[in-house]
DNA sequence: GAGGAGTTTCCTGTTT
DNA sequence: CAAACAGGAAACTCCT
């Protein structure tokens, strides 16, 4: 572990912070930190710990849970819904969002952070309507789902929940790597088939042979829209206006050292997915996102954070990014 | 239309 | 072992 390693996120309480958790999405060793209180506003490494460690004198009214990296969506589901603590339903948003392909991001979390489970199901739809108007009437159907599974298990009645093999994988999220385990019949196929489209194919038999594909991006016939793209600014910029805004920053992207410019993916598919939105791209991934991101290393917009995973730092070339409220903890 | 900048896509190999 | 990193190569889009 690198040496000044300095602040993987802990999990604030929700009392007194309005954006939602910060999440660790990798599955690296989660370290925890404690909270110095000083005048830096710094965290400080501690033991590893996945309990709630107590504030400082200088900030009582904080606490902070530390929680393993495999926390989200599993807690939750382990407990009925009035067990549900604070921290419970904003997993339970999150996944909610996940499932039906919506960016965490995009709902008001912080609108149902105040409360605990048994609240929750005291909650009406207008409830729902009036904390989040958006997304009130898909939260309160999906809240009276689990509340109708909660029953059915209860009443030993578990045959009537849908069967594993429904429960779709996450939506939207290209995987290169699913694409290639099989070769054979995946990404051989794939190309041929573009190929074929593209340029009038000749319906060759491919022999089963491991063909070993050109280096380079493929060419690949009406991969895009001919129409002209908006105007969407360049990927650093994206990067750093999230930095700067507390509906992203720190639950999708958070700074570990802001002094340096050293910041951190908090949830680096959730990122990916919010630049391919902008440019139209549903395909976009962490992996395609951060080839982009390693190309600022030539030009000193970003310089490498060595050993780190998800780590960047701004370098001279980049501007505008700083802030008097890094990860917006005021 | 040429050419450069800034990605995007895919790859192989390495590190964590 | 999986995920992330590193960087080459080439395609693609936009802009000048």
């Amino acid at each position: 572990m690198p040496l000044g390693s300095v602040l993987q996120f802990p999990l604030l309480s929700l009392n007194e912070f309005d954006e939602p958790y910060p999440v660790r999405e990798d599955s690296s060793n989660y370290m925890a930190y404690n909270w110095t209180g000083d005048e830096t506003n710094s965290w400080e490494n501690s033991e590893s710990c996945e309990h709630f460690v107590p504030s400082t004198a200088l900030h009582k009214t904080l606490s902070f849970q530390f929680l393993p990296s495999d926390f989200i969506n599993a807690e939750w589901k382990t407990k009925t819904v009035k067990q549900w603590e604070s921290n419970d339903i904003m997993c339970w948003i999150i996944s909610v969002a996940d499932e039906n392909d919506l960016h965490s991001e995009e709902i008001c979390i912080s609108q149902f952070n105040d409360i605990d489970g048994t609240t929750l199901c005291n909650l009406s739809e207008a409830d729902f309507m009036s904390r989040e108007p958006r997304y009130g009437k898909l939260l309160f159907s999906s809240l009276q789902q689990q509340l109708k599974q909660e029953q059915e298990q209860q009443m030993g009645n578990i045959n009537k929940l849908p069967p594993v093999s429904t429960i779709k994988p996450e939506d939207g999220v290209y995987c290169p790597f699913l694409l290639n385990l099989n070769p054979a019949s995946t990404r051989t196929s794939e190309s041929h088939q573009s190929s074929d489209e593209s340029e009038g194919g000749m319906n060759v038999s491919v022999p089963n042979v491991p063909t070993k594909r050109p280096p380079g991006r493929p060419r690949i016939a009406g991969r895009r829209s001919k129409k002209p793209e908006k105007k969407t600014g360049r990927l650093w910029e994206f990067i750093r206006d999230l930095l700067l805004n507390r509906d992203y920053c720190p639950s999708l992207i958070c700074w570990e050292n802001y002094e340096e410019g050293v910041f951190r993916f908090v949830r680096s598919e959730k990122v990916a997915k919010l630049w391919g939105s902008r440019k139209d791209n549903p395909k976009m991934t962490y992996e395609k996102l951060s080839r982009a991101m390693r190309y600022y290393y030539r030009s000193k917009v970003l310089l490498p954070v060595l050993g780190r995973r998800l780590v960047y730092k701004f370098g001279p070339s980049a501007t505008g990014w700083h802030t008097q409220n890094p990860n917006f903890r005021v």
